[in-house]
DNA sequence: TAAACTAAATGAACATCGTTCATAATACCA
DNA sequence: TGGTATTATGAACGATGTTCATTTAGTTTA
């Protein structure tokens, strides 16, 4: 059986990435294979390789896919709170919130290394820098005695912070220092941060 | 070529712990192989599963081992400083340090995945647990005002903020973050957290 | 010393992996 | 209907983790 001219190359891709995205939410990254993802969408392991050059620009789409949905959920909720405090706020606990109902492909973001020396090309760094924007932005009105470069600073301290939460969630090893909810956790982290830096002195 | 009794079981295990590590630290955990190892230390795969149960016991073993110069790296460092602010923002700068000369030994430690369900055995948690103890322990003189599960707390969020900055450093992805040095990123939020968590009001 | 026993190390075997590419099969066009 | 262009295949390659019957050599016994 070959030219069965049953999807386009663009229906095969969106295919195969709903398919992979199934078997990394559901298995984690180990449980990933090419063969896998060709046989849930009913084609061989051949045509995965006319529609991706390899299985990590399979894995980039994914995760630029993902970090779509991050930000698209962090905008929605942005709009739901005035008080920059509380969109600040607002902000950490959605990412936690991502992180912990979708661990696999949340991780896979951060996991994924591409082979020695090779950056992710542009348009994926676009992709987390705008969502650090997001972060930047929130905290500017709340930091108005603040050098901009200041404020990028403390833009990054908040996210690393955030971040390390999820992994160490994720990776249970939180239990150890004996804490009982990630989101309390991330409220302490975020604002007593923010005190400091916004008390003068 | 068998029985050859070059080395006791324990020097083989040794000497199988020493290449790897060697080949993680160069070329990271993707660089693993059982074979590898076998070769670099001449012997056949078959003797490495008389040694270990597989390569994810190697791997904690491995795990095992970085965790212990950290902690001693720690204990160090620790006994430089008598100021106790000084010793806790020591022990972040010692992390970060530690994971910028071993970023791929740092990063297996985090990185590792066991088989679904399955947990990292009590004495590896118990190395975990040992080293944030010592950030609550540095923590504890700072904070009299606050109740024992405040200052766990607190030292959660500490240790999370740092170990996310690692990783964000580790994986380049602060570079779209502006942030040139990653210790004083440390510092902001150290200092930061510290002064919000301890002023009162 | 020779034979028997025991422990150590091997390496072929199996299933799976990512990746390639000559080949086959179909759709399209003249 | 015949020829051409395109699409999909699946066998093949080298590498992976893991197992285990077999071989080898040290140790003990007769």
């Amino acid at each position: 059986m070959a030219r069965r001219n049953d999807h386009s190359r663009d229906e095969i891709r969106e295919m195969a990435l709903a398919a992979a995205e199934k078997i990394i939410s559901e298995q984690g990254a180990k449980g990933l294979s090419a063969r896998k993802v060709a046989a849930a969408i009913g084609y061989t392991v051949g045509t995965l390789y006319l529609v991706f050059d390899n299985l990590d620009d399979l894995i980039l789409q994914i995760n630029a896919h993902t970090l779509d949905q991050l930000h698209d959920r962090m905008l929605e909720e942005q709009a739901r709170h005035k008080d920059p405090m509380e969109r600040l706020l607002q902000l950490g606990h959605t990412y936690i919130s991502f992180a912990d109902e979708e661990p696999h492909r949340w991780e896979l973001i951060f996991e994924h290394r591409l082979p020695e020396g090779q950056q992710p090309p542009g348009w994926f760094r676009e992709k987390v820098a705008r969502m650090f924007n997001l972060v930047e932005a929130s905290l500017e009105p709340l930091a108005a005695n603040h050098s901009p470069q200041e404020i990028k600073q403390a833009a990054a301290a908040l996210w690393s912070g955030v971040h390390g939460i999820c992994i160490l969630a994720i990776s249970r090893q939180l239990d150890v220092a004996g804490v009982e909810s990630v989101q309390d956790l991330t409220h302490s982290l975020m604002s007593n941060y923010l005190k400091g830096f916004i008390t003068p002195g």
